[in-house]
DNA sequence: AAGTGGTCTAGACCACCAT
DNA sequence: TGGTGGTCTAGACCACTTA
């Protein structure tokens, strides 16, 4: 664990060059994967962990910088640095690109309407590198803003992942999905990938949504990743864009 | 233009502390703004930019890391640190979000449709952040991807910042729209700010992309920014997505 | 007061590029 | 060969948080 590293050429091999900040990157976040700091736990400071990796503060910085940029961890001046933990905020700002058309964020409030569990069909299988007929699990969520239906999102996930997670589980927690993936099976969603369309609504998603058949809806198709680009989750999403849009920039950070 | 800066205090005010490299990079993108280093130019030197500005190498570094971050300005090692020119690359993979449904990407074909004058209406002129009844250009452009058109684009733009644009000259651009606003206009987009819907087709819009009345299309509503967030072009665009989707991540900066 | 991250400095050495 | 950006170091000082 406290193996030494030399500057340059340590990573070099078939994948080139590594500059040793990428190095000490690369073996943060194999402790992160390894679950060596929880959800919302503290890292040793700078100082120790450049201690740790026999570098200068100033390398082990520019290693968590970039895992700073990506949002995997925290920093909090005086406090320390942290692993982000998922909530409304990080859903709000990250991942739930919908908002009212005169600018308005809301959180959704979600229903469950169906949890089952299946096969994962070629294109699943694909997206979610598992292989086909593989057991998922297949949920069914109508997401409402300001009390009316707005969203209906189905979500396939790889059952090997998620060992115990039942409905009763999934509807119960007090917190987002994503929170409940990293504190409950220790699936840390870190971004994901989305392809945008428009379709027509069938009979079944103008009932749930409560417009009429062949209304325009946004569909958006979610593959959601955890280190490494790794996938966990698929989710397409269809959205009544009558009074609300998606937004591609809401993540954006702000610089002076 | 070498005024002294002061660490720390230097900036604040009513924005409050701004560190130093904060405020090297507020002189860098002045004299980016003036057109101190036109489109393509090297900036001088790291060394001498730190002599400059007399901060040390490590300070005028950081600085310019949040302008390279932005893609304003792009090093090459070896070579020198250039502003960033508008180009069939930077468009495809900061700019244009419409791929095909394998994955495929391809650069678009473009007709321009029409060039009218016109005055800016309530909803145009909050956007543009100009006044209402404005003199604006429209220009309807029709994209293809394959030979077969897939986007009906409608831009909106300040007639104030462009000047001599006609259609000949519009039309005319041997590159990308954006590098016709750079080059000739010293206009520099940097980002946009994007809002999507689902729209059906009306009987103009169909005709054109050549589907049925009524038939689903994605709604791209585009607010292009140039510096410090400040608007310069709107673009509505219909895209026909049977064969292509919008991708939200596609200039996603890859780290180890 | 002690510990944390944030900023800034000065300098060394390296890889890369143009000539 | 000389100049450029890229990496790495070592240390000082600051702002912020917690106790």
């Amino acid at each position: 664990m406290n193996q030494p590293i030399e500057p340059g050429f340590a990573a070099a091999g078939a994948a080139g060059f590594q500059p040793l900040y990428r190095e000490v990157k690369r073996l943060l976040t194999q402790s992160l994967i390894e679950g060596e700091w929880p959800a919302g736990a503290a890292l040793p400071s700078e100082t120790r962990l450049a201690q740790r990796y026999k570098v200068s503060i100033g390398t082990l910085r520019k290693a968590i910088d970039e895992l700073v940029a990506e949002r995997i961890v925290t920093r909090h001046q005086g406090r320390g640095t942290f692993v982000a933990t998922h909530n409304a905020n990080r859903l709000m700002f990250h991942f739930f690109h919908i908002v009212g058309r005169d600018g308005n964020m809301e959180y959704p409030t979600t229903r469950t309407l169906a949890f089952r569990r299946g096969k994962a069909g070629a294109g699943e299988a694909g997206r979610l590198s598992i292989a086909v007929g593989e057991p998922v699990l297949r949920i069914r969520n109508l997401l409402s803003l300001s009390g009316r239906p707005v969203i209906l999102d189905d979500i396939v996930l790889p059952q090997a992942l998620f060992g115990d997670l039942t409905e009763k589980i999934f509807t119960a927690r007090d917190n987002t999905i994503y929170h409940l993936y990293q504190t409950r099976y220790g699936i840390n969603v870190l971004r994901s990938s989305e392809r945008l369309s428009a379709v027509l609504a069938d009979a079944d998603a103008a009932k749930l949504l409560q417009v009429k058949k062949g209304a325009p809806l946004l569909a958006i198709n979610r593959t959601a990743l955890t280190y490494r680009d790794t996938p966990v989750e698929l989710r397409l999403s269809l959205v009544n864009t009558a009074a609300h849009e998606y937004a591609s920039d809401l993540g954006r950070e702000d610089r002076g």
